[in-house]
DNA sequence: GTAATTCTGAAACGATTGTCTCAGAATCAT
DNA sequence: ATGATTCTGAGACAATCGTTTCAGAATTAC
């Protein structure tokens, strides 16, 4: 029979991620994907196919990463103030292992490709929708519990929270040390309780 | 004597950034930045030098846009809730002869180039500035005259509430009939009373 | 061993990238 | 008209783009 694989396909798969992360879609050269990947050409084309496929695939991992991220923290967050903390800590490292901030991809790859991909822009809008309602799962909790005071759709809330949460990262990605940051967080406690 | 120049620098320059702005920087050639300006390449790189720099008179005439918008309004309107409406009409249409919407191309160049390049960061960061300052200055009025009831620090109520502004207009860049954004209004407004 | 499969690495494809050059047409002041 | 200046348009430059090909090494199952 054959030879084996000698590489995880997902682990390849995460850096092509982090780079087209970092990059953006069009700053990143295939040959830039390939150094990074650490395969060789022929492979990376065979494995994944062309850029644009390696593409959606990279940003299909990161948005399960994401969406993982989020539901675990609905979970685990005793209240909706330690779930808020945690969503904005969220934003600092996305992956433990990388030390500065990219932003988020999906809004990244948002503002890059607009409407010009309609595969991409599925991806994207149906994957905030998704993370907006884990949130707003846990905003209607709390006010059935009485921990929030807000009136509102809590799809409401959880939609312009999610917004301004990517709005910040974007914000971060160019300026680490953004004075305001604090600020937003702060912010967003007072929007669950107008 | 010589010869005149023949075309508007300002107005072709326009052209530049409305392609900028609707493709970013590095899906925008050279060939595609001459054909929209109309002008020939020679005029072209004699005028406003490479590609860097044709993007960067862009982006600061995209500023200087902005920027006038953003306090036209901030002077004419009536009270808080109409500047507020305002804003979020403005995302719509910063140049009325444009229908489709590309977002801010202020954020767009924050999640295309991240840091790096310090010229446009610099750029970036201190456009977002003045635009909260302006914000923060009419909130503060508010404040003072009892029309809003927060008792938030104003610049930080301008930057959470400029950044969501900037998400919502990235959202729409993608989705131009997100079924959520009259939710991001009515919630600012509770903001600042919160 | 043999046969099957998958790796690698380098080379090459045409197309496109950003940039530059230059001859000639066009426009100006005198 | 003359000379000065600035336009145009086409073409060229090397470099890089995304993609494909292929010979040979490496690994597997029998």
């Amino acid at each position: 029979m054959a030879r084996k694989r000698e590489f995880d396909k997902e682990k390849v798969l995460q850096k092509a991620m982090l780079l087209f992360w970092k990059q953006g879609y069009e700053a990143t050269s295939m040959r830039a994907l390939q150094k990074t990947m650490d395969i060789s050409s022929s492979s990376m084309y065979e494995t994944f196919g062309d850029k644009r496929s390696i593409f959606l695939a990279a940003l299909e991992q990161y948005c399960a990463i994401e969406l993982k991220q989020v539901s675990d923290m609905a979970k685990t967050s005793s209240d909706v103030d330690v779930f808020l903390e945690n969503l904005f800590t969220s934003i600092e490292q996305i992956l433990p292992q990388e030390q500065q901030n990219f932003g988020s991809m999906t809004f990244n790859t948002m503002a890059e490709f607009g409407m010009r991909d309609a595969t991409v822009t599925e991806m994207l809008y149906s994957h905030f929708v998704a993370i907006a309602s884990i949130i707003a799962d846990v905003f209607k909790q709390a006010q059935q519990g009485g921990s929030i005071a807000s009136q509102d759709d809590p799809l409401h809330l959880a939609h312009v929270i999610l917004s301004t949460l990517q709005g910040l990262a974007t914000i971060k990605s160019m300026k680490p040390d953004y004075q305001f940051a604090n600020a937003f967080q702060h912010i967003a406690v007072k929007i669950l309780n107008a």
